[in-house]
DNA sequence: CGTCATGGCGTTACTTTATAACATGACATC
DNA sequence: GATGTCATGTTATAAAGTAACGCCATGACG
């Protein structure tokens, strides 16, 4: 991680403070606390356009309150997927504001190998079909990683028709 | 990794043995060499019963060729990964051999979390759903991550009826 | 009021996983 | 026998993640 250098996540829009505030609320509801420290980690997750690596959230956490060391960024991260608030992306070790915020549940992302941008989907779908197989192998499900690579619509286009220099 | 401590790759029974002989036919065919080490490799992912960090199997090549470096194990494992004969487990930073060797495929796993087996699906079904998101999201796919956790058929047995000693 | 449990955070040190970069060996080809 | 290429060896280090302990604030409870 570290590449790809993006809105990193300074000043969130009206837009962002208002999932924060959903947020804390949220977490109110179930009896946690969305404490500045977290409050601060999920803005910085839910201002970057694709998933920051646990050091890359350490070191923008550096910029406003000094250096915090790892188990305070991961303790913060892990609280956050805990809420549903965020995912970790297993196959590129970062972390993504969930998109539609809401309880826990399992993601599938679009993964873009190019500009690392990830687009989540509502994953209905093939709820139904892994949960058949689980069944005839009477296995229990209890959670679902699913992220798919390729690339993006943006980035097919910039390699289709890209800017020439001739 | 570490843990679970079980058939760690130890002489092939005839079946295995015959799993690398094909497996070095296939990589011939290809142009490509199934060396020694990686053969050894392969035999030991096959062997385990559940996948296997990079650094178990540094171990267990240790014992017959004496301390090999990472980079070495990885570039094996990276290669048998490619030739899809292995498949690297994300969610648990590990190695599988792929139960139905062909040719590269994304597999799907249903992963214990008690014992830490895997079980490998063929996954046709989805492939057309995801195709389809992708295809709406104009995203071209390259591979995809399914990995399903929770327990096993022999370990919710073993937690349903447990040996008792009241 | 005291003191005690709890939850969140800080800090140190460390483990585990993975890779970069460069050297060596083995074999093929000209 | 020089040159290329592929696999492996070697050294060092990067990147990701965790264990263990301690501190402090808050709030419950006697």
């Amino acid at each position: 991680m570290g590449k790809h250098g993006a809105e990193e996540g300074r000043e969130a829009g009206t837009a962002q403070r208002r999932r924060l505030d959903q947020a804390a609320e949220l977490c109110a509801k179930r009896g946690q606390t969305l404490t500045p420290l977290r409050r601060r980690v999920f803005e910085i997750v839910l201002a970057a356009d694709r998933p920051l690596g646990a050091y890359d959230v350490m070191e923008i956490l550096a910029r406003d309150r000094g250096r915090v060391a790892p188990p305070t960024v991961y303790r913060s991260l892990d609280f956050l997927v805990s809420q549903g608030l965020v995912h970790k992306v297993l196959s590129v070790n970062g972390f993504v504001a969930c998109s539609a915020s809401a309880r826990p549940h399992d993601a599938q992302l679009f993964i873009c190998g190019s500009c690392g941008s990830s687009v989540e989907v509502a994953k209905k779908s093939h709820a139904g079909l892994i949960e058949e197989e689980a069944a005839a192998l009477d296995f229990a499900i209890e959670s679902v990683v699913l992220e798919v690579h390729g690339r993006c619509h943006a980035c097919r286009l910039a390699t289709a028709n890209p800017t020439v220099h001739p």
